[in-house]
Parts: C-alpha cells; sequence; structure tokens
DNA sequence: TAAGATTGATAAATCAATCTTA
DNA sequence: TAAGATTGATTTATCAATCTTA
C-alpha cells in the first residue's frame, strides 16, 4: 500500500495482485520441486530400471485402449524416437506391446499387458502420495488449498508429470 | 463422511486429511510442472546455451562469496563431476571464474564475474515471474494461497530448482 | 511426396576410475 | 590414506537422417 506511486503496472490493485501471484509461484515451485527431486515418488520405478518417463508412459495409457506411438509423442511432448525408446524398455519388461494397425500399416499401438495395467496403478497410486511435509498442515489449511488450487485451469493436454525426461 | 466405517487410517479426521493432502499434492503437483515444462521460464538460459541446471548453479552462487566446488554439488545436490561440467561451460561464457584456495591448494572455488551476476539477477527475475495461469485467479485467492503456503516447511539446503540435471 | 516409426549423432546426466594435494 | 576435482564410461534425452507404407 505504501508503493502506490512506484507502481507502474497500472492501478494498485494490478500491481499488488502480480505481486501475490509471484509470492505464490516461488512457494509452490519451490515445494513441489524439492519433493519431486527427493523422488519418493519413483521408488517403484527405479527399482524396475525405468525412469520418471516411463511412468508418464504409462500414465497416458489406457487399459482399455491402446494407443497409437504418435499419439504418445504428442501427450509426452518428446520426440518420437523418445517414444521408441521408452516402450522398447516397457515391453522388455513385459508391460506393453506394440500391435500393428489393420487399417494404416505404418502405425504401430502400444497395449497396456496386464501386468502393465497392475504396476501403472500401483506406481500412479504411489505418485499421488502427499508428501509428509504437506500433513504438517492443518486440516483447514489443506481444504483452503484444495478450495483454490481447483480453480486453476486445466494444463492442456495430460503433460503433468513433466517431459518424458524431466525427473 | 460416509466412508467412516472402511477407514482404517485411524479416526475419521485423519483419514479425511490425508485424502485432502493428496488432492492438494496432485494439484500442486500438476500445476507447478506443467508450467515448468513449458519452459518459459528458461528461455534466456536456452538463448546462451545453458540448461535449467547452469540456473541452479548461478542460484546458489553469492556475488560476495566465491563457493567450492564441492560446495556447489552438495546444494545442488549432484556429482563432483557435473559441477566440472556446469562450470566449464558457465566459465566458457565469462560468467564464472575458477579460483584456487591458498589455503587448501586441492580446492578451487567457484566466483561470480559481473557479468555472471547481471545475467544471474536478469534469470531469476524471470524465473520468478509468476505464470499467467495464475493470474487468472482473484486476488483473494491469491492471497489465501500465499497464506497458507508460507506454512509449508522450508525444504532443506538450497534445493528447490530440482537436480542440476531436472528440467 | 508425406506420414509414422526407427536408427544414428550429439548433449547432459550419473557412476566409476584417476590425478593432485593434505 | 583420504579429500577434492577431473576424466572416462554409460544412460537418457534431443535433433537429424533413414526406411516403410499411404
Amino acid at each position: 500500500m505504501t508503493m502506490k506511486y512506484l507502481s507502474y503496472d497500472g492501478p494498485m490493485g494490478a500491481r499488488s495482485k502480480r505481486t501475490v501471484a509471484g509470492d505464490v509461484w516461488r512457494l509452490m515451485a519451490r515445494f513441489t520441486l524439492s519433493q519431486v527431486q527427493r523422488g519418493d515418488q519413483f521408488e517403484l520405478l527405479r527399482e524396475q530400471g525405468l525412469t520418471p518417463g516411463h511412468l508418464k508412459a504409462l500414465a497416458i495409457l489406457d487399459a482399455d485402449a491402446p494407443r497409437p506411438m504418435g499419439a504418445m509423442a504428442e501427450g509426452l511432448r518428446c520426440d518420437a524416437s523418445q517414444v521408441t525408446w521408452l516402450v522398447d524398455r516397457l515391453e522388455e519388461r513385459g508391460f506393453v506391446e506394440r500391435r500393428s494397425l489393420a487399417t494404416d500399416r505404418r502405425v504401430k499401438t502400444v497395449a497396456l499387458t496386464d501386468d502393465g495395467a497392475a504396476f501403472r496403478a500401483r506406481v500412479l497410486e504411489h505418485l499421488y502420495e502427499p508428501p509428509e511435509a504437506l500433513l504438517s498442515l492443518d486440516a483447514a489449511s489443506l481444504e483452503s488449498l484444495r478450495e483454490h488450487l481447483e480453480r486453476l485451469p486445466e494444463s492442456d493436454g495430460d503433460t503433468w508429470l513433466g517431459s518424458a525426461a524431466a525427473r
């Protein structure tokens, strides 16, 4: 409020809002990224010699609907060659299988196996476990956070685990 | 409330709190990671042919206090050899310089140059700019988010940009 | 020709030697 | 011997051919 005359972003409200948004972004990014870096979420994957990219690949597969590799690359926001590599590893472990598409023989689709669907479920459940640090907040704070975070716009696509490469 | 008798996490309060925390974690992680993946924050770095790891390295340097490479590896939670590589690139661009420590000639410290300090400031400022999506929330929501996020415990160390490698 | 998947080349990370100084 | 930095080997990503089918 004391900076009213220093603002050049427009009226006081706008300046203040941007500042608060900056604080929120810094706090949220710091917390999330330092938690992700701890990597507890990826234990199960590492046991299998897989990377966070493989989790992302599993996450965008649907047990009932084999998905073309090209569509996976789009969903993962990564290069087609990376999908080749990811699917190679997943196939070696018996989590997915490639199928040829009868209607267009250029296309290969990727289908989850039963093992793959089970592993996918376990690893996603583990991923979604809230970090201990969050539980140090009281119930009312958590409710409030949920309420406001729910208002954020959806990011387009299904890229919430970061690039296939990111960890 | 309808699940009271299914809970095995203890009293209803505990079960409910963990569930809410899970929602918060999912919402927060999804938002943060999809924003980071867009990579707008790293434009300035890419122009210089540098990676998010280099930003992290710059971020933990202090213009007034050269830092031993070993201490950087600790701060960055990465291998010493990665620090060698990061500092090589930063030195090529004139952003830092290696110095030998007179009191222990095994140690090399890394000092920001004037150019490095200026670049560090620009790039951090850019990084801290809140994403547009956050500004779609109203001022009251943002204030509430800030208030509650501020209660989160500090992550130990200064690793908030993720591993030196992560993007 | 172009679309879709793969292979090969390079970049950026981790892990295991190596080399210098304490 | 051990600590600190570097170099080399391997893994995981990106970018540029290549190979097959439409």
